[in-house]
DNA sequence: TCCCGCTAAGTCACCGCTGACGTAACGTTG
DNA sequence: CAACGTTACGTCAGCGGTGACTTAGCGGGA
């Protein structure tokens, strides 16, 4: 068994609710007294039982995470970098993965209600906002990261995603390319958003682009490579065939490529493409991947910060942060 | 505030205790009765606050993970195959991340021990045995996966990682190479293990090699892909030069190849490589890489059934189990 | 008729910790 | 020297739930 403030207090002949005030730095103890509590609990290594905290203060000094897919890099970033910030500020992080699934998904948010967090941060897959909706009963505060509700005033991280869309298609743009496609998501607040700054950049530049140039798809996460690939298959047999595509995100990208090199064109002089994302292994693609980062790291960061406010200060009104997004060339949109 | 059962008990008239037994399960109420607080606890959504219940009871229904690095698709993967099925036995996941750090390691063990779990999965980066034994403390049981502590004997799941090394070169001197250099790991029991394979299969087919063909680094999963090329470059130095190579990991092998061509040599022709894990993207890099897959779900599947089994009896004697690789060849191996 | 055993409840104490409040001992102050 | 603060503790109740035990009521067998 594990060591408790009661051992502690017997070991010490003082009451348990002394020691529990060394611990939480009451300064409402003698000096001395303080300091042998510090010493025993140092040589018993004393550990204190989050779970009888909680219940009885309701504080338990973690941080819920869910996210949609683990295994997609940006979100596994993401959850590094948040992780960083909480370990700093001495909060836990819980993870839990809805994969995709909106039922998953209620019930790990529940999950995490249940065992008890001080703040919730959410990366949502819901279609719509309804379900959402549940979290309002609970006093548990919580933060939107990712992807946007509309209608919802809550607090949201994300990245500026018409930004997205503006910077890649203007950078496809000024590579000259006037036919631009864009294979984008459906669905989730970064795919509108995505596909708003592409129609920006178009207008801007007047642009005109026929509908079907325009390829929605879902799923663009786990398996987006292949969504990537069949997307492209389409968007090939149009005539004028586009010169360049703006992509959901780089896995689309990659399978968007491949579809495009098994066709027997090159890339980038017969299609240029970009992605979003910037992920790992750009690089060692077969084409070195243009992508559009969103700073993941950095918005890991920032939502760490605002979980750590909204955890000590939970009525606050809603904020919403937006990450400028950079651009990064590189061989699959080069001139 | 959530409900409680004692909100149901008063609507009800029954008492907190007979609320409790409906839903544990317990046939110890009537039937009608039963009927009665499930019917209620669906109108008002209950859910149990697992703090008080693991108090109680000191069962959580709760698995904690803590993996070395949450972006390395082999954790993520791994992470996503297990909490599925925890999920479907009705389990909660919950995962922390050491960034290959002991120190944090540590610190994130104590969390989750103090924060209450049933069972502990933990793939470990301490160096040393020592360090581990904290645990011992406690009564709860775990299970380690991935990298195994040589003189521990305690629960593990893991790939064969011998055979890895051995399908791995087995290979390469199939493919009619002789002079087949490694990449490798230090520290960890994969890296041992992938060695000794290595050199079972070269001492099975009597190839000889020199033994500045094996050069080994550290942290080879943040960062493996710069850890490969550096690597790489010293291989690149020798006379007589390798004309194969088997990396540590797929990230590393992508960092070898890039140097190996960015010396102007050409893969597989003049070197052919082999990594492991099989990761995702390996039929989109610039030479598709020919890779050991060591059934990333699979190993999570049975690492979650495992952790169910310990969490229902937790003093069992200690099992291995240990998960064939197989071979998937691509280009960068190619004839 | 009486006792036994079964069913369907209820009582009680406690899990480890904290918030709110109580209080003894010892100055201070006017 | 009585009234009042301070300091440094302690007491008590309760967070939401559970395990172990008790009890009321009822039917059946000897």
């Amino acid at each position: 068994m594990a060591i408790r403030l009661k051992d502690i207090a017997r070991d010490l002949n003082v009451s348990v609710v002394t020691v529990s005030k060394v611990l939480r730095g009451n300064r409402d103890v003698g000096d001395e007294t303080r300091q042998r509590v510090l010493k025993r609990m140092k040589e018993l290594n004393y550990r204190p039982n989050m779970m009888a905290r909680g219940l009885a203060s309701g504080r338990t000094y973690t941080v819920g995470l869910v996210v949609p897919d683990l295994v997609h890099p940006f979100f596994a970033e993401f959850a590094k970098s948040l992780g960083g910030v909480l370990r700093a500020a001495n909060q836990a992080l819980i993870l839990a993965s809805s994969e995709e699934d909106p039922a998953v998904e209620m019930q790990e948010i529940r999950t995490l209600l249940g065992r008890g967090i001080d703040v919730l941060l959410i990366a949502s897959c819901q279609a719509k906002l309804r379900n959402f909706y549940e979290l309002g009963d609970e006093k548990t505060p919580y933060l939107l990261f990712d992807r946007n509700f509309p209608y919802l005033a809550a607090h949201f991280v994300g990245s500026d995603d018409v930004m997205v869309g503006e910077l890649a298609t203007r950078h496809l743009i000024e590579q000259g390319r006037r036919r631009i496609a864009h294979i984008g998501g459906q669905n989730t607040s970064p795919s509108f958003d995505r596909l708003r700054g592409y129609r920006n950049a178009l207008a801007e530049a007047r642009v005109a682009v026929p509908d079907e140039y325009i390829v929605l798809r879902d799923r663009f996460d786990e398996t987006g490579d292949i969504a990537g690939f069949q997307a492209m298959q389409e968007l090939l047999k149009l005539t004028p065939r586009p010169d360049a595509v703006f992509c959901y995100n780089d896995l689309s990208a990659m399978g968007a490529i491949k579809a495009t090199l098994d066709a027997g064109l090159r890339v980038p002089e017969d299609i240029a493409f970009i992605g979003c994302g910037n992920i790992r292994y750009a690089d060692y693609l077969r084409v070195p991947l243009s992508s559009v980062d969103h700073g993941t790291a950095e918005l890991g960061r920032v939502a760490g910060e605002m979980a750590l406010d909204l955890a000590a200060h939970p009525d606050q009104p809603p904020r919403s942060v937006l990450m400028k997004p950079t651009l990064v060339v590189r061989q699959s949109s080069g001139g």
